[in-house]
DNA sequence: TTCCGTCAGTTCATTCAATGAACCTTGGAG
DNA sequence: CTCCAAGGTTCATTGAATGAACTGACGGAA
């Protein structure tokens, strides 16, 4: 999409969140961040955003501090892009956001579910573990496919998320 | 912002909801939905949004099922727009990203809190009510204005709003 | 040292949506 | 009959997304 970029005059703090993460393929970046996504190739490929959306949003997120460019590799010089504390932090938003589409919109069974590793209980709508009761934290939070998984795509991301991953792990391995 | 619309591909149902609610100007049209804004005029006055985008807007969620088109006068002939069951389970996503803005993003203290009125308490960043512990329903929730409120719009909902206000009770009343 | 390939971008022409001003339509009120 | 308001639609302009092509740094193989 091509959201543009002010909501001017708007009270309300939703407003500024959108104006940063509302923007088109924006809060898809997020996502594949929380999963674990780090190289702009695995992005390009994974998310299909065309090259020149993607680095723009990638640089308004690292200028926001949503995420933190760290080189990997001196030579060739590499960066990834690693999600701050501000970053992980989407994640309730974004979950809560998908379980709205999946109730709402979705027509197969789910894509991807989510567990609270040590508890091993599935993720609730709300965000809760049935088990323990609590708000897993996105360090013990593991995404799973789902029934509704597509086994098709074969790109590295897509692949690897074919078994269970922790949130957070470079993707894609 | 100019949204595309379409994010084929994407196996995950996060992509189908910002299909819908992830266009430019659509949460906030929610979110006043949320409020108790029913009318054409009072969305266009209270977010600044150019008719046009308004009306495509509208039209998207009614068909989407998110608003329903309610007539409210036969002459002459008037009609509102009311959040749906799907429309109202939007309040977890819109809440939290919200909540995440202010935390992240506002400089001054929030513009609106929200109060759990059976308890009086307010509503955590997590959506929960500190005194009860539970998630209080929308219609046990109210809107007042925070430190940071913005005193000087005068449209009719930013008027009805500098007061507390129960969440989707018509408004500007 | 030359050639090839990869990664991470930038550039550019085209397409498509947002913007905002002006206009239109329906129906009441005076 | 005229005026006004609500709720739109139309249209020219601007700006962003798209996708293909190009660039530039570097490593590895021959």
């Amino acid at each position: 999409m091509a959201l543009g970029k002010n909501y001017q005059g708007q009270d309300c703090t939703l407003a500024r969140a959108l104006e940063l993460v509302g923007e088109r393929w924006t809060l898809l970046v997020v996502r594949d961040a929380l999963y674990g996504v780090r190289r702009y190739g695995d992005f390009l490929a994974h998310l299909g955003i065309p090259r020149a959306v993607l680095s723009q949003r990638l640089q308004t997120l690292v200028d926001a501090g949503v995420l933190e460019r760290v080189r990997y590799s001196q030579s060739p010089p590499r960066d990834e892009y690693v999600l701050t504390e501000m970053g992980r932090e989407l994640w309730g938003p974004v979950y809560l956001l998908a379980q709205w589409g999946e109730r709402n919109l979705s027509k197969a069974g789910p894509y991807r579910v989510f567990h609270h590793v040590t508890c091993g209980a599935r993720i609730d709508p709300h965000g809760l573990c049935p088990s323990c009761g609590g708000r897993p934290p996105l360090e013990e939070t593991e995404v799973r496919p789902g029934p509704g998984a597509d086994l098709l795509r074969d790109d590295p991301v897509s692949v690897a998320l074919r078994r269970p991953h922790r949130m957070l792990v470079p993707l894609p391995g």
